[in-house]
DNA sequence: CGCCAGGGCCATA
DNA sequence: TATGGCCATGGC
């Protein structure tokens, strides 16, 4: 086995797993919204918060609500003083392209994700989300579930946001639909197994994993 | 009960 | 550049 090959470990999983075809939200600014609600945040929490905005989830409500009414209803994703103003933020940073997702989409990657690493609220991770997730751009999410898989594998992906990012995009063919499949299995194995106590039993890396064996 | 969750900001050295 | 404290809720 070719253990310093990441398409080995997206193969295992896909066998496992399929395709997921994922991000649980219905529209762009739902996916926005989800990446900043769940930082540092289980998605439980963020699905309540929200099923807080009922049937009215867009950037002109959140762009039109007082702070105070915005906080109470991401109460339960937590942080719900800074989130709100985050929220605000980028929503802002949206009407800039008047909620146009088209507009956004028309935009330089490089441009686009200096003007969201701008925005309050908004470091790297969550702008990487954004930008594959929302607007389909090619560009690589590492999260903690990323991090740990690089920390429990024999491969050297670096130790930074930026090294770990390089890395996989340099080792992974240059695709939106490829990131995005990827990071969802990622995120799914490390529910499901690569837990911070890890389940080892059952999980599609078996024995590709150098810390199987030293729990 | 304590631990943890798909981070980011800010102060400090 | 690189730590450390802080933010807050809800599930387990």
């Amino acid at each position: 086995m070719r253990n310093d090959n990441l398409l080995t470990i997206h193969d295992a999983l896909f066998s496992h797993y399929g395709n997921l075809h994922w991000w649980p939200a219905k529209t762009s600014y739902e996916v926005m919204v989800g990446a900043v609600l769940t930082q540092n945040t289980a998605w439980g929490n963020v699905e309540k918060a929200i099923a807080n905005f009922g049937a009215d989830l867009s950037p002109e409500t959140v762009a039109r609500m007082e702070l105070d009414a915005l906080k109470e209803i991401i109460r339960p994703a937590g942080f719900f003083n800074q989130k709100a103003l985050y929220l605000k933020a980028v929503t802002a940073w949206f009407q800039s392209y008047g909620y146009d997702v088209r507009q956004v989409k028309r935009q330089p990657l490089d441009e686009i994700r200096a003007e969201l690493l701008s925005v309050k609220g908004i470091g790297q991770e969550t702008a990487d989300s954004i930008l594959l997730y929302a607007f389909g751009f090619p560009t690589f999410v590492v999260d903690a579930y990323t991090m740990r898989l690089c920390g429990r594998f024999p491969i050297d992906a670096g130790k930074t946001y930026g090294a770990v990012k390089n890395y996989f995009q340099a080792n992974l063919p240059k695709s939106a639909e490829f990131y995005n499949q990827f990071h969802a299995l990622i995120v799914i194995n490390a529910k499901e197994h690569c837990r911070k106590k890890p389940v080892c039993d059952g999980c599609p890396l078996g024995a590709m994993c150098g810390k199987r064996h030293e729990i």
